[in-house]
DNA sequence: CTAATTTAACCATCTGGTTAGTTGTATTCC
DNA sequence: GGAATACAACTAACCAGATGGTTAAATTAG
């Protein structure tokens, strides 16, 4: 038995390799536009040993997004357990869900495929995954709610409307600048990244937080 | 065959069953995962038939976005040429989103798919009618800024906040029941079409609505 | 030697797309 | 009228290339 591995000296190990391949390929074209020659090809491997480390298509899939919800559940939970006020906190929870996914800019594409697709081919491991993230959020939100902070949203519906702005936003950078460019008198680019969750925060924040007795103005002021 | 042609013989004709079958198969498998024989099996309709009808499969996929994105801004435009203040406006927006995404569910789905993308299979013509609809939104959140009714967002994200939050929405619909079904102590279902375009209406609203006299706290924690 | 890796070659099946030919029917020509 | 023509709608069969997946053999490491 070998004891330690003493390998990625020279490149990152193959199976890294491969799963961060298949991530650009299931990313850009979905599972089923993905070609899995291209994948091996790309991962600089034989299309033999992707089958031999990983397994088939199905399970590459399966791990690259168990590989990426890991990293996102883990920074999620992290920045949940400081402690702050709901608006710090939700604040927080964007900003890090922004950056997680700046990290692994492929993640939110596949989200937005795999629901497009009805979830209907997420692995019980997978759906595990899921579930702990939504229960941590819908803590936060419930939380939120209990304390007199946020409004009587349905989480569930915050949740995705959370969620759906910022994967949203990611996800759609190309679009925008194609946009801004055919756009006369229009700022040529996004803000910075930090700005860009600071603004998306802070709209989702005021939209949940509870009326206050000073916000409640119903916009019939018109000068 | 003659003057006895039976009503519903025909059901309706060839193209348009085509373009349903190619809708729904585009929107829950994607582009490359569905099957040319699969829709014209679906439509009921001889593959010849569907090339002889529409052409190739982009012709196809382009022709279902083309004509999704029509009524999309048909109704988009009419439901804000009628006149109202900026929060009326802008849940009427929201709520005809919803409503004419809710009447061609595999739209939100193809966009998802598109956007997951980079944007980059859309031709000119999708592109123009895009360019439309944005122009659209764009001119009512621009209005609302100088009348100062809406705060000083950047159009194109608060666009994007929009569509994503409604896209969402619909889209994840069959993701929130599974989560619904799993979460003991939950609501069971999902608050009828109405209220869930209502809810995200005013989340929106509240979210890019100028700040009162009161709401002002320029949060900058981030530093 | 033995076992873990790695490779080239292979294959059964599927897929988008085409083609040659058929049918029904409206129009023209005698 | 009715034969000939024209033409859109339709079909079955086919095909070349691609695709996911396998395998037997070779190479390397312990």
């Amino acid at each position: 038995m070998q004891a330690a591995e003493p390998l990625e000296r020279t490149e990152t190990a193959p199976k890294s390799r491969i799963l961060d391949a298949a991530s650009r390929a299931f990313a850009d074209k979905g599972f089923e536009g993905a070609r899995v020659d291209e994948i091996a090809r790309e991962a600089g491997v034989n299309k033999a040993m992707l089958y031999y480390h990983v397994g088939d298509k199905a399970a590459l899939y399966e791990a690259v997004l168990a590989r990426n919800f890991d990293l996102l559940s883990t920074n999620l939970k992290a920045a949940l357990a400081e402690p702050g006020d709901e608006e710090a906190r939700l604040k927080r929870a964007v900003g890090v869900l922004f950056q997680t996914l700046r990290r692994i800019p492929d993640h939110p594409k596949l989200m937005m495929r795999e629901i497009a697709g009805g979830a209907s081919n997420l692995s019980p491991m997978i759906m595990g995954q899921l579930a702990g993230i939504f229960g941590t959020v819908r803590s936060l939100i419930e939380e939120g709610r209990r304390s007199g902070a946020l409004r009587d949203v349905d989480p569930l519906i915050a949740h995705v409307v959370i969620v759906g702005s910022v994967v949203f936003t990611l996800s759609s950078g190309p679009l925008r600048e194609i946009f801004r460019a055919n756009t006369p008198g229009f700022v040529p680019a996004d803000a910075g990244d930090a700005d860009l969750a600071g603004t998306i925060g802070d709209m989702l924040w005021k939209g949940i937080r509870a009326d206050g007795e000073a916000g409640i103005r119903r916009t019939e002021e018109r000068s």
